[in-house]
DNA sequence: CCCTGATTCGC
DNA sequence: GCGAATCAGG
């Protein structure tokens, strides 16, 4: 793989949107993060920060659970103005768990009524609750440790289950190590992926 | 351990 | 110019 002018324009662009330089290898493929590291200082764009035109706010990129790059969903009363800014990024919304391709099986939700996540199509629901209680207590426990961690914060080896409300700030990700090629931890796992009858429902 | 970016230096 | 190895750090 060489540095097309394609190539090197993706880079620079996720760059300036404060990925890291692991991720960016990733998505252009063929390259180490180390190959990007180089190759963002021979472009001499290490300093991310500056540059007149600041893209994306990749200020603080963690540390904080705030779910809300919220591109102002219209307000009632007061209309629009106030900001030209074109808001370049799809604003990968907290309500989306969408870091890597996944096909997340939406989470029970127990004692939350409704989750709407901002305009985004669910995925189906594992025909809901046919979990043993014991599975429930199970995952209750776990993620009163869960690292809370925000969708930035997730990699490959972080449960991506979602926790919480996404339109509030008690919105966070389990983030606790994830069973090896799973997208979530043992626990979760557990609720994720349930066998096509896991309860002896002798009813029929 | 997981992850960051920074630097060096042989190719 | 390139990027693996290494360094330094959270």
């Amino acid at each position: 793989m060489s540095w097309t002018d394609e190539r090197v324009e993706t880079l620079k662009r996720m760059w300036a949107e404060g990925q890291s330089a692991s991720q960016i290898a990733k998505e252009l493929g063929g390259v180490t993060r180390n190959a990007v590291i180089g190759k963002v200082h021979r472009l001499g764009l290490s300093n991310r920060a500056e540059d007149g035109a600041e893209i994306a706010a990749p200020a603080a990129p963690v540390a904080e659970a705030r779910p809300a790059p919220q591109p102002t969903p219209a307000p009632a009363a007061a209309p629009a103005a106030a900001r030209p800014e074109p808001e370049p990024q799809p604003a990968p919304a907290a309500a989306a768990p969408a870091a890597e391709t996944m096909p997340t099986p939406q989470p029970v939700n127990f004692n939350r009524r409704p989750i709407v996540p901002a305009g985004q199509p669910l995925p189906p629901q594992p025909s809901a609750n046919e979990i043993s209680p014991e599975a429930l207590a199970s995952v209750r426990e776990v993620e009163k440790r869960a690292r809370k961690l925000t969708l930035m914060e997730l990699t490959e080896r972080t449960c991506k289950w979602p926790i919480g409300d996404p339109a509030t700030d008690k919105f966070w990700f389990c983030g606790l190590p994830s069973a090896p090629g799973k997208p979530y931890c043992e626990a979760h796992v557990g609720v994720a992926f349930q066998p096509m009858s896991s309860r002896r429902d002798r009813r029929r």
